[in-house]
DNA sequence: TGCCATGCTGGGAGCGCTCCCGGGAGCGCT
DNA sequence: AGCGCTCCCGGGAGCGCTCCCAGCATGGCA
């Protein structure tokens, strides 16, 4: 079984190369009886054009670079970024894209990157997740003219990007405990290498300045993600005696309440818990975790919509995309459960 | 800046392009003077040749497509993906092969994927992780010239795979617990449709017996490699009065003792734990879990590394390649805790 | 001196596709 | 009848590379 060409689609069709050509990319200039003798036959063969040909002339790969850079090993086990790749996924399997996955144990092989996928016009365009502060890639590809998009926010603030409201949404976690009243409130932050960490940090002290809330640097402590962290730094806060704490993400949420659950403190009772991004069960733990939800599936779709956008319009619209975030109320932060 | 071509990198060095493909490919025929001056015009100008020309003429596309089907949805926060995903990753990169995720919502997308994938050339080889018993997807590829690997066990034994040696694993961990001289030991299975969860559970089945003891129905249960599962699977166990479990999964041991934590059931005095797959921090549950550790990372080397062999032999030689297991003794099952 | 092997180099051909242009057929109008 | 237009279609050219073969030196040998 040799390959199949559309020299020979054609000859088995009664037409032209160039026919055959014209139907498969839906151009006009096609009687109506020839594009379905022309359909009927690539069905009947199965025909699949060849990348290869069609991308060296066009110059359009339909390849999607997706950077998961060095820095989130362990962020990997996160469910955030099983979420956000689905979401990504879905978007380019219904844009008939293919993503290429680039992950790298270093700096050294993220370089590499650049000449074999960039330079070598492996991919059309890239989305670059898990952004950092002054990320090397972001500054470089910056200067090339391959199109990308990252997601969260960059520091450089002229590259294109798709984020979530996080300051705002850490805003609210930090007035809704101070609604209920808490006293001492402390957080659990992320990382500060990360935009997502110091927006995060920034809504929190943000609410907590504008009620008038002094916040001593003890009542914070720098977690990185993991359950792991979340724990050890619940143990940190623990000689502050806070009686509520934000948490910048879910997973450290959990890793707290291990952490207070060891030490025989109570949730809400003693302590009030409120997490960040959503994407835990409510059963996941006890009590059941409120959190600030953030749309990570439809922040992966739409970066990888804006990047096609980018494609072909070249230069398309906005260079910010923010969502929103909303607050979950359950019980970990003292709200009552709601009706089941 | 227009792109280099061959030609271009030719007339700078003053040789024919010919001489330039043979430079960049690494031929004989150049002497060591024309050589060296090549390869500084390369490096002076940053050329990458230009991957869709070349693998038009030589179809390979040095691209390895990664699979992961729709059943898997919820594993993907299982750490097990992580660790397999960057073993992939590693060996990859350190061919020079880049990466295609194919993840799917649906089998309809699964199938599309068959022809934007495999029939146009866009891959050279795949590797398909999460298998099941009777993929589609596999029976297929089988059918097909494109070369593939599974990681895990397939059901039809001709197809090329690299796996675990679960059922000596399963085996190993009930043959403990049977050691510490339970009486009333259960499982909290792995799915029965993935072969992972049939061989595990076939060799908790196994141990059992050779020791002559019987096994009720009741005192198994199933999950689906989640935490909640598991939390529910020792729920139902809990009636029968287990007095250890053997899980089939850490993420579902991790579950189940969320569940003997809720109930006020003593983990190791009331009841045994053991976990399968290695990939939990030891302070991640407490007591600390005791579990059979596979080799993830290494599963994800190997599957490439085969699936190389399999490139450019055609024909490589073993269809199977099984890593052993190992079991790490903590608190959960019963034993002393290790000197720290 | 002639001859063949050997080392290195250049250029033609062609991979399978898209783009462009030229041309035939059919139609309506003057 | 002749003209110009639209609607279809076919074939040439060329994308940037690899492969193959021919050709030019050079050197060793009879």
């Amino acid at each position: 079984m040799k390959r199949l060409t559309l020299e020979e689609i054609g000859r088995l069709a009664g037409v032209s190369r160039s026919t055959v050509s014209r139907v498969i990319n839906e151009q006009p200039d096609v009687s109506p009886e020839v594009k379905k003798r022309v359909l009927d036959v690539i069905d009947e063969t199965g025909y699949q054009p060849n990348r290869a040909a069609r991308s060296l002339v066009s110059s359009r790969t339909d390849l999607l670079g997706l950077v998961i850079p060095s820095s989130v090993h362990n962020l990997f086990a996160d469910p955030y970024f099983g979420r956000l790749i689905r979401g990504i996924t879905s978007a380019a399997n219904a844009a008939h894209q293919t993503l290429s996955l680039f992950l790298f144990e270093d700096e050294r092989e993220e370089l590499e990157l650049y000449g074999r996928a960039v330079a070598s016009g492996l991919v059309d365009g890239m989305i670059i997740t898990a952004t950092r502060m002054g990320d090397p890639l972001a500054q470089r590809l910056r200067d090339g003219r391959l199109p990308f998009v990252m997601v969260g926010r960059p520091d450089a603030d002229d590259i294109p990007h798709v984020d979530v409201d996080n300051q705002a949404g850490a805003r609210l976690a930090t007035e809704h405990l101070i609604g209920h009243g808490y006293e001492r409130i402390g957080t659990i932050a992320a990382p500060s290498n990360t935009t997502t960490g110091v927006d995060r940090r920034t809504g929190f002290l943000d609410a907590m300045r504008a009620a008038g809330r002094a916040v001593k640097s003890p009542l914070i402590a720098e977690g990185d993600f993991t359950v792991e962290s979340g724990r050890f730094a619940m143990d940190r806060l623990l000689s502050q005696q806070p009686d509520a704490v934000f948490c910048a993400s879910d997973t450290m949420a959990a890793g707290a309440m291990q952490a207070l659950e060891a030490a025989g403190v109570r949730v809400p009772d003693d302590i009030a818990i409120i997490g960040f991004d959503g994407i835990l069960d409510p059963s996941a733990t006890d009590p059941s975790l409120t959190t600030i939800s953030q749309p990570v599936r439809a922040t992966g779709e739409r970066a990888v919509n804006r990047l096609l956008e980018l494609l072909d319009d070249g230069t398309s619209s906005p260079v910010r995309t923010v969502l929103p975030t909303e607050l979950i109320t359950r019980r970990s932060c003292g709200c009552e459960e709601a009706a089941a």
